[in-house]
Formats: structure tokens, sequence, C-alpha cells
RNA sequence: GCGCCAAUAGCUCAGCUGGAUAGAGCAACUGCCUUCUAAGCAGUAGGCCAGGGGUUCGAAUCCCUUUUGGCGCACCA
């Protein structure tokens, strides 16, 4: 069975072109006029602000207005009055006074809502949408050389959660993390390794430091346990067997303990892709070549660079260094030329930091330069996020005294809140976590809200399981007796929660999905305040239970999707 | 200086491809537990949608401009 909501609006836009014709007679025009024009149009179908309105309404009669030159109202008068009310979910159709259609639905609309919510039960709100498109997902990305701060973990719970949300369009979803294992600031890491290295047995004034090395702690204990194993062995070796044997130990330690972080957010990925099997496979040589053959580039001094006009971008960009060694920019086109040529994914979305958001252009400039469409190639920009407590930012761990960062976080919050929190702003949205609030196990920390919600339900239908047992074996017919707002509210914002994912993912928005979780939630709180469930009409009880089971498998699919638990007692 | 992103209630944020009287949560104030979970509900109050122009039947939404904030502008990643 299809999605009754986006049925009935798809419905709606056919029946108003069915009524085309007669309305055009009616108008004194001919029934062919401006015919494909017309066909093509996708009239919007919205939910009334306000309600009284209706339940749907239509801006047709504008959009009409245009291309027939006849006033609205007329048009909207005449689209009423042909309009087919028979045997489908529709019961009145009016035109309001400027010129906007009206539909108020039947009764087999909210019964055809519920009977499909139970049927599908935790398959509903999924959808075929994207039609098995292949589409990969990379997140975090973070560099191998320390811990990861609070903008991966921000980064780490919406890229999941928004693979999640495409999963459930019918995308076929791959979650990738791309380990910058080589380059430069690898390099980097291995003279930090190498200094400190060397410090330990040579005395800390005979071995300078690397002015821009890593100068974290990580580094120190890191290197302790490399002498632990291999004592002072490498200290008079050749500085590159050095830097290898300092590296190869510490890089897959490092990951490793990036792993162990994010699984902590409940994050897995399909693949961890190295930067150095780029080089390894010549993919990096072989997308210079491409470059170089499809005249983006030029030489200079040396120097390969990418041409300005080209690659969208301000200025020319350097792909290959004068001492022969590519930039990152060179191995991030050689990446994504792998992600869409070599893996052959339809759509390819990046989850970005806004520090990044200089390299998007550029970026798909190169797609362009490389002949691929630049539209598959989505990069999410997430704005940065402060820790705060109450009107204190938070910059500090205590327990560490370093900057706080991914891990640190779940010290102070549980991984639910996180999750929920991170994803209830848009990712452009510059955010403040609070701390007091994730912390606070009351009505104003949302996540509560929402348990609360699928608790009670899970508490009422326990208490009824004979009753419930029955109504999920049984088909309903006529839910007539769910009449108030209350009850007519909640199915109607349980209709539309495929289309609330769909739209979720066109605009790469899991927040969308946050926010509409709550909106269940409250809709519910208030019908369980205004209509009591176990009433003695047990004609109307055993609809109210029903209507509970579907709202509780509503908020159950989604926190399920974003992997928060829904807890049956709190 | 150039570029990207933003500016909506006291605070944190929604507001779809332009649509009807601009919404929610928190904070403030008032009420509701002998009845299914009060981690809940009902109500009151709160707005020149940063300022100014334009586009049209119609603008918080689109275009231009000014102001303010965040972030970028490496042979770093």
């Amino acid at each position: 069975m299809s999605d009754v909501f986006l049925k009935t609006k798809s419905l709606i836009n056919e029946k108003i072109k069915n009524s085309l014709k007669l309305v055009k007679k009616e108008l004194g025009l001919q029934t062919d006029v401006c015919d494909e024009k017309i066909h093509k149009l996708d009239f919007s179908i919205e939910i009334p602000f306000n309600r009284s309105h209706g339940d749907f309404a239509t801006n047709a009669a504008f959009i009409l207005a245009k291309i027939l030159k006849i006033s609205p109202l007329k048009i909207a008068k005449s689209i009423c009055k042909n309009f087919d009310l028979h045997e489908n979910y529709f019961k009145t159709c009016e035109v309001a006074g400027n010129g906007f259609i009206n539909f108020i639905l039947s009764e087999k609309f909210y019964n055809d809502v519920l009977k499909n919510i139970k049927n599908k039960n935790k398959n509903y709100g999924k959808s075929d949408f994207y039609k098995g498109k292949k589409v990969i997902v990379e997140f975090v990305s973070a560099n191998p050389t320390g811990d990861m701060h609070l903008g991966n973990a921000r980064g780490g719970s919406l890229g999941d959660c928004l693979a999640s949300v495409l999963e459930a369009t019918g995308y076929k979803v791959h979650r990738e993390f791309y380990v910058n294992d080589a380059g430069n600031q690898i390099e980097k890491l291995a003279q930090s390794l190498e200094a400190r290295y060397l410090q330990f047995f040579l005395g800390e004034d005979s071995v300078a430091f690397p002015e821009d090395g890593y100068k974290n702690y990580d580094i120190i204990s890191m290197t302790k346990e490399f002498i632990r194993i291999y004592k002072n062995e490498y200290v008079g070796l050749s500085s590159d067997q050095r830097k290898k044997a300092l590296l190869d130990f510490a890089l897959p330690k490092n990951v490793e303990k990036m792993k162990k972080d994010l699984q902590k957010y409940k994050i897995k990925y399909d693949k961890w892709f190295y930067e150095s099997d780029l080089y390894k496979n010549k993919e990096i040589e072989n997308i210079i070549e491409e470059l170089k053959l499809k005249n983006s580039t030029y030489e200079e001094d040396g120097v390969l660079w990418a041409k300005s006009s080209i690659f969208n971008c301000e200025k020319d960009k350097v792909l290959v260094r004068k001492n022969g060694v590519p930039t990152y920019f060179t191995a991030d086109i050689a990446y994504h030329y792998n992600k869409f040529i070599k893996r052959n994914f339809d759509l390819c979305v990046n989850i970005w930091g806004a520090d990044h958001h200089g390299h998007v252009a550029r970026m798909k400039g190169a797609m362009k330069a490389l002949g691929i469409d630049e539209k598959k190639l989505k990069i999410v920009i997430v704005q940065i996020v402060r820790l705060v407590r109450g009107n204190e930012v938070v910059r500090m761990s205590k327990r560490t005294g370093k900057t706080i960062g991914l891990v640190d976080l779940l010290e102070e919050v549980e991984i639910n809140e996180a999750r929920f929190m991170f994803n209830m702003l848009k990712a452009n949205t510059q955010m403040d976590f609070d701390l007091d609030l994730a912390t606070r196990k009351s009505a104003e920390n949302p996540v509560y809200y929402v348990q609360y919600a699928h608790a009670r339900i899970c508490s009422i239908l326990k208490k009824n399981k004979k009753k419930v047992d029955k109504i999920k074996k049984n088909e309903h017919k006529n839910l007539e007796l769910l009449n108030s707002d209350f009850e007519k509210n909640l199915i109607f914002c349980l209709a539309y929660c495929t289309e609330k994912i769909i739209n979720a993912a066109k605009k790469f928005e899991p927040a969308n999905i946050t926010r509409y979780v709550l909106d269940v939630a409250t809709l519910f709180h208030k019908f369980y305040n205004h209509c009591r469930i176990e009433v003695e009409d047990l004609k109307l009880m055993n609809e109210r239970l029903y209507l509970c089971l579907c709202t509780k498998i509503v908020i159950k699919n989604i926190l399920n999707m974003f992997k928060i638990d829904a807890p049956e007692v709190m």
C-alpha cells in the first residue's frame, strides 16, 4: 500500500487537472488552451498554517490565473465546482476569499493512514523515493594525528543520522571515513614523533622540536609506548627508517582509537578509506595526468597549478609542489574521482566543518573539470559548535585540562542526548551545546519529552495487552469515533511521516526529522491529556488504543533511525 | 580588501518551490493529579522578521544595497 498522504497530494493535483476541461468551458475558453503549459505544472499542495481553513490548500488558481489571464477567484470557484469528490479521501472542497482552494479530508483518509502504519509497522516512514541509487556519505574524516574535537562530534552525529535518513528514502548508503594518512601533516607527525623519540635518549636540548610540529601530550605518550617496545634501537638508524617505524607504530593506534571513540557515538563505517592507498594505486599520478590532458593545469617554476578559471576559484591552486609532493587538494580530487568513477556512486555527500567552506567551490570545479556532474557532489557545511554551561562557555575538560573533545562530551552527556541535540538544529546554524540542558532530566530536555511519550504509550498498551493483541490481528474498518481535533491532528501528523523523511533527505537536513518527532510527541501528549483511553465505551477504547499503537510505531521508528533509545518504562 | 554563512519574541530556534492573522520550546505569570506515567496538559503575555530600496495579485522568504556577527582567503589539511 502506497503512502496515504503522498497519494492524497498527488490525487489533488491530478483531479484539478482533470477538472480543467470543464473549468475552461465554463469560463468561456477553448478547452485545450495552454494545455501544454498546464500539463507541466505541479501545484503546491500545502497544509494550511491555520487548520481551520482545511486539511490541504492549493494555490492552483493563482498559478492558473497567470496562464489563463482570468481572475484567480473565478478559476478557484470553477475548480471547486468541478472537482471530483467521489470515492476518495476528500469530504469538501471550498474556495477561500482570495482564491485559495481548501480541502477537508474524509474519514477514509484517517482510516487508511492508521491501517497503513499498522501494516507497514517497522517500515512505516520508509520509501523507495530514490530507488536504490548509490550514495556515499563521508563524514568526520578527522586527521589521525590527535584527538577528535567537538566539531567532529557534531559532524559525526549529523552525518550518521543523515545517512540513515537517506537510507529510509531508498538510497543504498555507504558510510565512509577518509583517513588522511599521507601528505604534509603526516610528515609533520613523523617529525614530531622523531623529535620526541630522540629527545628521550639524547636530551631535550640537543634535539630541536619542529616549529609547527604537534606539541600535544599524545605524541609524548605515543613515543613512550614505542620506546617501551623498541628501546633505543632506532637512534642510530637513518631518519627515514626511524620516522617510518614510528609512523607504522603510531598511525594504526591512532586510527584504532578514533574507531573506538566513534563507536561510542554509535557510528560505524562501511569503510575506512586510506589516502595512502591513492598513492599506492597510482590514482594520484593518474588524476594529475587526466587533469593535464583536459588542459586544466599549467606548469610554472616546477610547480603544477590548477587554472582558477576551470576550478572555479579566485586564485590558481597548487596541485604539485616544487618538491614534487602533491597537495591535499590533488589527493582529494583523486579521492572523489575514485568515488564517482571507480566506485560508481550516484551521489557523494560530504560533511565538512565551516572552516573548509572555501574548499567547496574548487572541489566542485574539479569535478566539472573531470566531466563529472558537480550536482552529484553535495557538501554539507556544519557550523561550529561551542560547549556552554548556562551562560558560560566551556573550553577545557575538568578531567584532562585539555580542550574538550569528542570523547569528553560523553563523560557529561548521554549518547542519546548528544545524538538528539546535535540533530535539533540545521547543520548551517551555529550552535551552543548547553550541558545544563542536555543533562537535565526534565521537560526542558527534548529527548526526554519524546522518550516519555513513547514510555507512556508502552505503559498503556501493556496494561491492555489482550485488547492490543486483537487490534494487531484485526482489520479496522471504521474509525469514525476518533473525531476530536486532538485525535485527528495526531493522525494527520503521523500521516506525513514519510513525506517529512523524504523532504529531510532532499534538503540533507536530519534536523527536520528531530523536530517532527517532537511534534508527534506533543500531539500525543495533548491527545493523552484530553482523550481518556480507558473508557467504558469499548469500541472507542479500542480505537484509541489503536491510535496509541500507531503513534508508538512512528516514534519508535524515528528514534531507531537515529539510534536513540526508545525506553518502554521511564 | 575579496569570498562563504548568518541576522525572526527576553533566550534557543522553526518557517517548504514566494501564499491566508509570522510559529515552537525555554524563561515569566495563572490554573489542572481520588481516574491510563505531572519527565504531562490548559491558559496569559511577549514581534517594525537588522535598516533601506526593488520585483508582483502577494515578500520573513527572491534581487540590489547598508549595518552587525561567524568563518575562510598557504607550495596546511
